[in-house]
DNA sequence: AGCATGACGCGGG
DNA sequence: TCCCGCGCCATGC
C-alpha cells in the first residue's frame, strides 16, 4: 500500500478516545478502503512509544496473539478489562470512527 | 504468471 | 457463541 494510506490510518487511531478501542476494518473503512483491514494491521506493525495501536482489534474485540501481553496492560492501564484475549464489554467501549467525521 | 501468507471480516450452521 | 469456509488484496518468492 502506498504511504498515504499508511499515514491516513495513523491519523484515525490517533483520533481515538481514552479508554475506547475501534477495529482494523472501522479504521479501513473511516480511510476509504473498506475492504483493506488486513493492511490496516500490517501498516502497525511498527509504530512509536506513544502511539495507542492498542486501541485496536479485530471485529469481534479480539487481541492479536503476539501483542497480547503488551497491550492487555495498556488497556488496563486506560480502564479497559481483558479477558483471555477480548476485550471486557466491547460493544460498550468500540468507538466508530465513521460516526465522528 | 501462480501460489502462499497475513495485527482481517462476515455469513452460516 | 464457537467454528469454518470463503472473500479480500498487497507482498514476496
Amino acid at each position: 500500500m502506498d504511504e498515504t494510506f499508511r499515514q491516513q490510518v495513523f491519523e484515525i487511531i490517533r483520533l481515538i478516545p481514552l479508554g475506547r478501542v475501534t477495529s482494523y476494518g472501522a479504521v479501513a473503512r473511516a480511510v476509504g478502503y473498506p475492504n483493506h483491514a488486513r493492511h490496516v494491521g500490517n501498516a502497525l506493525r511498527h509504530y512509536d512509544e506513544d502511539f495507542p495501536a492498542h486501541r485496536v482489534c479485530n471485529s469481534s474485540g479480539q487481541i492479536t496473539a503476539g501483542c497480547l501481553a503488551e497491550f492487555s496492560d495498556k488497556l488496563a492501564a486506560e480502564g479497559i478489562e481483558v479477558v483471555g484475549n477480548r476485550i471486557k464489554d466491547f460493544r460498550k467501549v468500540f468507538w466508530n470512527p465513521i460516526e465522528e467525521l
